[in-house]
DNA sequence: GATGTTTTGTGAGCGCGCTCACTTTTGTAT
DNA sequence: ATACAAAAGTGAGCGCGCTCACAAAACATC
């Protein structure tokens, strides 16, 4: 049982390592899984033994880059930063992973990441979008907020955050100025949301 | 000519008709270009002399719902609002008209309207973004901004507009009022931005 | 080893969106 | 009417993601 499981984890590896090299080569959409299964050395149907979609073998790699880009901003975190700086250090540690992805990151995170309504959802897309959410609560409640922010200020902050990941992915900049103005802008745009929240017009009573 | 021309149109429309109630029953991705060929009463391949693709065919249902959208709000806009009313009304236009297609605008809307980058573009849906930018711009216009807004600023509002859009497209609260509460927080943020625009912290030197 | 059971691999095949060589229809010119 | 050109309709067929009945391999028990 035991070179059975490490069989098979060497043939997951496999898998996502090849997948990556196509997917960058080629873009996400214009790559088969029967390119993926054959440069893995296995048959066609075998892939999905391993993931259930296309989409799902993208995302995986989407998500353990996540988890990393996570793991870097604790250890990259002093504990002195304000709320925005430690926002923005945390959403750089996640884009600072997913450089090596960005090739063909723009359908895979439109399909998984996207707040629409879908009917067949990639769980692996669901549980990043979670853990991220979690972890920005987080550093909210290390920076005074007691209570989580009320839906409206949440979905607004994964639009921001679907907006920079998706403008990042282009951006072409020298050193991607462009985007960090933009999540510069996103993250103070959502400070200011959630700490004056409520006191402005009277329409703060969201469910 | 004349009898032809009319014909085209009339297997046009009755392509738009019939994909609308396939679409409504069964959603977009349920649906097939194959059942809807036939409902119209045409070969499989027809259907692709008039529309280049399943999502054009659905993204122009969007495109003229927005257009009249637009055409409803020039209307019901009396020139006394301040201007986070008016874009509340002009965007509250465009989601009345939208209602009928909501049950299968989620995937179509996620697909032709993202931000992110894509290798088929689908006109349509660009189309549907440059307009739409565009009367956002007028409106800001009208309401004393000499100069169009920078692309961070107009990049944070198509994330949000499309926020809304997701989040609408689900809304199951009664008068759609937890959609409100997020459309007025994000006009207001939106508003708040392109106002105190480049005063705060010393980065507004965005290309 | 032989036997039975469970796990993993295989590839023919399905339904999809879409294409394209071909047929049929429509309009024009004689 | 007849011959011809242009436009529109057709459906077999392609490549895709994915499924599933079956084959092969790995393990457990004797």
């Amino acid at each position: 049982m035991r070179i059975s499981e490490q069989a098979k984890q060497e043939n997951r590896s496999r898998i996502l390592d090849k997948a990556a090299e196509i997917f960058n080569s080629k873009g996400f959409e214009d790559s088969t899984t029967r390119d993926i299964a054959l440069a893995a050395g296995l048959a066609a149907g075998t892939i999905f033994n391993y993931f259930p979609s296309k989409e799902t073998l993208a995302m995986t790699m989407v998500s353990e880059a996540l988890v990393q880009g996570r793991e870097d901003y604790l250890r990259r975190c002093t504990g002195g930063e304000d709320l925005a700086e430690e926002l923005f250090l945390f959403v750089a540690s996640g884009l600072r992973r997913l450089r090596p992805l960005r090739p063909f990151l723009g359908p895979v995170l439109e399909r998984s990441l996207s707040p629409f309504p879908r009917k067949t959802v990639c769980q692996e897309g669901e549980t990043a979008r979670q853990e991220h959410l979690a972890a920005v609560q987080a550093i909210l409640a290390r920076h005074g907020f007691a209570e989580a922010p009320d839906y409206v200020a949440m979905t607004m902050y994964w639009s921001l955050y679907l907006g920079i990941l998706a403008f990042w992915s282009n951006d072409t900049s020298p050193n991607q100025e462009a985007s960090q103005a933009l999540i510069d802008y996103s993250i103070r745009m959502f400070v200011h949301l959630i700490s004056g929240s409520g006191a402005d017009k009277g329409e703060a009573d969201a469910s």
